[in-house]
DNA sequence: AATGAATGAGAATTCATTCAT
DNA sequence: GATGAATGAATTCTCATTCAT
């Protein structure tokens, strides 16, 4: 009985190992760098252990960053649940957005190298289950931009889908910035304070589509 | 004397030779995926001479990346040169920036690749051009808005130097965004007009900084 | 003792299990191409298993190719003892040679492979085995045309051993044709009957021993 | 001058270096067996002077293959020149086509081995060489198959490239088992006269197909 | 006896870099 | 200076075999 189970704790702990491992070589190195040898090291087992597990490289990846997804889409939708105008849902929507990625510096590396990166993913269970997750984020964002349409706190002409795209790109341009703050501080003329960056980011959106008619926080009170 | 002369020439015009086989192999290729062996055979030089004018593949990448930021200086320079308010030359700076990068991913991703990599080919001269380079882009930037806030154009509480990381960084994941457009589609739950994406952007931004009495370009005419 | 017994039994059946499911996986994907996961899954037992019953993936597959020549062994005999002149006898022979590697070219490679490989697996008990079956299937032929060569329906100069060995071969060689015609006809100029080869080959050969005695399947009735 | 010249020659010395350690190696080895590993090493190259001659393991399977081909056929074509009936010069090519093989006992195993191997070449500019030749094997000897019907040396009801196959493969078989002797001998209850094995097996053939108008080699005359 | 997770030695192939000419 | 042939380490992925339970 207790054998069975043993096991069954066993073989998922391994798999958490080696998925652990993998975001932490995929993130120092990006996804086209890292290797399957360097996972395994890093993970302290053989290589073929790693295909015993996820069955290419591509999947690993998938998998890494599918784990990462579900926290942030289960962040996203007890944000929105919380209420309030669309706005008021939309502010709290990015910023818990870009408190998850803030705070998990690594996470957002791995959630955005695919943006900057060649390498393509595609075909497999997994790749379906990562695309449910970008719609939920997604959906989750395109509700509270409807409800501000539809309530009056947000006024703009685009289509709801081409906004959000919008705010998510600035945003994660922004986070991206944050997130390299000390090679950016070696670049610039002047100090800035980046820990105001990404607020003060959200608010410049905010203020670009807030309707007049929002009240804040407790219009739908 | 006039020997010397032509061999100075001619070497010269070797290393643009170069230039130009790499960067459009780059650019088609991407950095990952570009050999040593297809930047020679569209330079219809030996692979040997690569390494006799760049000594390896990351410094051929950064010369291109130095020569394409000089482009953009450049460009951005003689952008705001052309007068009108502090917004509108915002504006013509953003569109600039924008439109140098759209329809060059690998130019893109050469201007930004060391946000997300820890691909510091530092300690070489090439790259403190780099960041020279980096540099005048926002001093560029932060003179226009200077202006703005002095003409009235642009409202802000922001210190200058942080409204222009944020506008740059927001405008770097938009573009990031429209840039891998494939990808991104792959992962919407519905279409988007991916060209119209970064105008609309630049304009939402633009909403969330323009003073009242900004009249449009022919403000100080 | 009945437990010692049952015991005896379900090693057997165990065994028996493990060459099936070997048999098919050689026979559908060949020697080289079949792994040891396919053999286990299609024997419903686990890896471990398999090699607690056979000590390497070759000695398995001598195993699988001594049952296999078991039975040809016992077919060949059952067909010679049907009677009939020595011609007739032959002719079933190589018919019934023919039939039972036809249709299974992994059995017909198990039966060849050391013709070509230096597969050479000797040492082992099971390849000793292995050459006393093809002695069986020399000397149940070399019966035949000994007989034909007394009742005058084969006439030949050539000593019976030599013969058998001459019309093996042959036959050997249309039916690697045969098996690889999937292949052969790739390489061929024009389209061939590949369904008749064999038949037609034997027919051949037996016209070039036929003695002008024979009368056919009832000489002898 | 002489140095464009030295270069071109050893270049092709170095082709030939690696076709000679490729020949052994997959004569040795078997197709299946064989690594681009052994080959670099019997060449005394590394593996990626390989890949500079021949872009991949099948390539340089083609190559050799086709190299003993040409050999084959310019022999075929010198015999077949030479005249006499059609069964006469059918005589001649067989015994020439058996005397190339067994001189080259080894390349006879890599003529062969695809029959075997479940390897499957394809598509490449050495591949439609590859079966030219082959072509050229078969029209040759369909020729002169097509010849002795004519004069009437050849009596048979079979399309000619059947016959041929039928000719071709049970050629190959004792061959076969007349390269692999040796092993051979291990199995069988007695000695055979393995020289004379294939000489006789050509005459049994032919025993079977010629025609009573049939006048030797002189018929032509 | 039976399991199946873990291993690690390869397999084919690629490519930045070097070096004799 | 220019060449391009040669290198060899690195990459992803496979699979026969072992061994603790």
């Amino acid at each position: 009985m207790g054998v069975a189970e043993r096991r069954q704790r066993e073989k998922h702990q391994r798999r958490c190992r080696i998925l652990d491992a993998a975001e932490r070589v995929f993130l120092k190195q990006g996804l086209g760098a890292a290797t399957m040898d360097q996972v395994a090291r890093e993970a302290e087992l053989s290589k073929g252990t790693l295909y015993l597990y996820f069955k290419s490289k591509d999947e690993l990846w998938l998998q890494v960053a599918n784990r990462a997804l579900e926290e942030l889409v289960t962040l996203l939708k007890r944000s929105a649940a919380a209420g309030g105008s669309g706005l008021w849902r939309l502010e709290r929507l990015l910023i818990a957005y870009a408190e998850f990625m803030r705070g998990h510096r690594e996470r957002f590396r791995m959630a955005t190298s695919w943006l900057l990166d060649d390498y393509t993913v595609s075909g497999s269970p997994a790749f379906e289950r990562y695309r449910e997750l970008i719609g939920a984020v997604f959906a989750t964002v395109s509700q509270a931009v409807d409800l501000g349409k539809q309530d009056g706190s947000i006024r703009t002409a685009l289509p709801t889908l081409e906004l959000v795209v919008q705010l998510w790109g600035g945003l994660l341009g922004v986070l991206m910035v944050e997130s390299s703050s000390a090679e950016v501080a070696r670049r610039l003329p002047g100090p800035v304070d980046f820990a105001a960056l990404v607020p003060a980011y959200v608010q410049l959106l905010l203020g670009g589509v807030a309707g007049l008619a929002d009240a804040g926080p407790a219009a739908d009170a």
